[in-house]
DNA sequence: ATACTAGGGACTATTTTTGTCCCTCTTGTT
DNA sequence: AACAAGAGGGACAAAAATAGTCCCTAGTAT
């Protein structure tokens, strides 16, 4: 197996390229349908008419239909993307590179998926399915699974499969909720992902950055307490993995705490916490949720984050904990490789 | 492994064909080093440009070096040939056309290498090693092995690796001698495939087409007799294939037998008997060596020819036994099944 | 009704591929 | 020693494929 690649990329060098280029097109139209051949040629940055030979081909392997509405990928096209995203996987090495990234980092498991979100947002969607689908794989019935906001997990989340016949699955948010978009809150997101696993969840209405006054009086609440409870219970944990200065600013915390958290070094947020590329706790939300020691005492908890920017955040946690599985791209990955090196 | 094949041709169609063309290329500088660029180009019938586009790239993936005095291959590049040969047996669906070949023919196996002879004399070589192999991986220690003449046979033996571990192998020219290329008598081959083989070996000093009585008188003689009755103990049977009315030319048949021997059909000529399409015996040469009965009674029989041409002629054999091994090119394999469909 | 986006056609510009010839060098033969 | 044959590399024009661009008509949603 490993041979016939190898075999092939020395005697067809452009197939690589080729094959890239054509999936590409393939993923775009299939996140997209329907398409328009100028559309997708601006989604992908290359000329309208590539687009249009290229698409020929695939359209003529029956993998896509071009109607007056647009382009839509067929059934055959989309057991080939399928298939597709496992073959780059392993064409382009990326076995190898999560292999030497699992002994750089020192963690368990990380899984690389082709492609870069700086350079194309869907691949998030890729690396939110990657990510369900090995969550799918890893809980039993029964489980408590956490999760925490942010687009990556929502798209975690909406990548679910339904009838993935677990039962009695409870998910619970990880933390309170954040104020921008609904959607995105994590209150929000646990909701959606139970009902893809056919479970419960349970919300928790709190604010993010409350005083202590305040925090203290809610965890009086007995149905915040109950949940609070519940939390360290957790069988896994989802969560996702933001930039410390991005995260801030979305926080909006003061141009004076900014800069104080970046002079510390504070390269990573995730549940709450502000870490430094060595995994220190620099700052902690003052927030009801899971705990740093809640964190490192879950069995499985799995890290998705997509994007190069990320890199340095994506190191900073995975000194956490020895036995994180981190979902990432092709971007992160190698970005993460140049800087351990 | 099927998979990825059909999925890389779905989404790289022409792949194929530019694998072929690069393994041609290698190829043909491999049974020619060192070769010239306008020499290999006419050896193919392919542009001097192309072969110099093509060239650099193989020689950029490191699979053949270019000198002054020509091209060759590289140790890698020897590796890849011999890799690229079984991975195009895939691809091109070689391995489907046995399947259905030895179902229409109700024959045990038949070995198709790509390609066609008939376009490309060093099929033959391939056609050979291939048989060559099969063999090696087939006789036992002891066993009696029996080669008829002709080229096709000559370039089995030349193919045959040394240090087969095999001991005590005896091989025994399957017929007299045909007066022609003493390279291509079945004695010769015989005294080679034997050496190859780190065995012994006996000759047959007879000549084709000789009368009755003198037939006997050579019956009598002791060594003669010998080895015939060696013969009828033999374990495997190496045969080649000809055409019957190229083979009749060239025995010098009178041009009214020739006319004869059309008349009745007969397509194929085999250690000494002409045959028709269906495998009946048309006619039968005098001469010492193997016989019909013999030939049904041994073992393993291994029928080797190549080109589209013979196609007929294999059919015809392919109905003598139905143990029978057939080993030949694409070009033939995909007449026959033609002529059957 | 209308504005928008779709695919297909068509033409040109550009790039790549291909055919060809020349030059010089190496090698084997005379 | 001379020479012929065949080698690779350079160079360039012709040819072909590829890519950019715009137009047109047809559905679709508003």
């Amino acid at each position: 197996m490993e041979d016939i690649l190898t075999l092939q990329k020395k005697i067809i060098p452009e197939m690589t390229e080729i094959l890239e280029k054509r999936y590409n097109i393939l993923r775009n139209i299939y996140y997209n349908e329907p398409i328009g051949r100028r559309t997708l040629a601006g989604n992908l940055g290359i000329g309208e008419r590539i687009i249009r030979t290229e698409v020929n081909i695939l359209k003529k392997q029956g993998l896509l239909e071009i109607k007056s509405v647009g382009m839509n990928v067929t059934e055959d096209g989309k057991i080939i993307i399928d298939q597709l995203k496992g073959f780059i996987h392993k064409l382009k090495g990326l076995t190898n590179l999560e292999e030497s990234l699992q002994q750089k980092l020192k963690i368990k498991k990380i899984i690389i998926v082709p492609g870069d979100f700086d350079k194309d947002d869907f691949i998030k969607k890729d690396v939110g399915k990657t990510a369900a689908e090995f969550i799918k794989n890893t809980i039993k019935d029964n489980n408590i699974i956490g999760i925490t906001g942010g687009s990556t997990m929502a798209s975690v989340a909406d990548a679910m499969p339904y009838n993935t016949k677990l039962k009695d699955i409870l998910v619970l948010p990880a933390r309170g909720g954040i104020g921008r978009n609904v959607e995105m809150q994590s209150n929000n997101i646990a909701a959606r992902l139970a009902k893809r696993l056919d479970g419960s969840y349970k919300l928790l209405h709190v604010p993010d950055n409350i005083n202590k006054e305040a925090l203290n009086t809610l965890l009086q609440v007995e149905e915040i307490r109950e949940l609070v409870d519940m939390l360290k219970k957790m069988n896994a944990l989802i969560f996702g993995i933001g930039r410390a200065d991005v995260m801030a600013k979305r926080r909006k915390l003061s141009e004076e705490l900014l800069t104080d958290l970046l002079n510390k070094g504070a390269v990573a947020e995730s549940f709450g916490y502000y870490f430094d590329i060595d995994g220190e706790i620099v700052r902690e939300s003052s927030t009801v949720g899971i705990t740093l020691d809640d964190f490192k005492k879950i069995k499985t908890v799995i890290g998705v984050a997509c994007g190069s920017e990320k890199a340095k955040a994506i190191k900073a946690i995975s000194s956490l904990k020895k036995d994180i599985v981190l979902v990432t791209d092709e971007g992160a990955a190698k970005e993460i490789l140049n800087m351990v090196k």
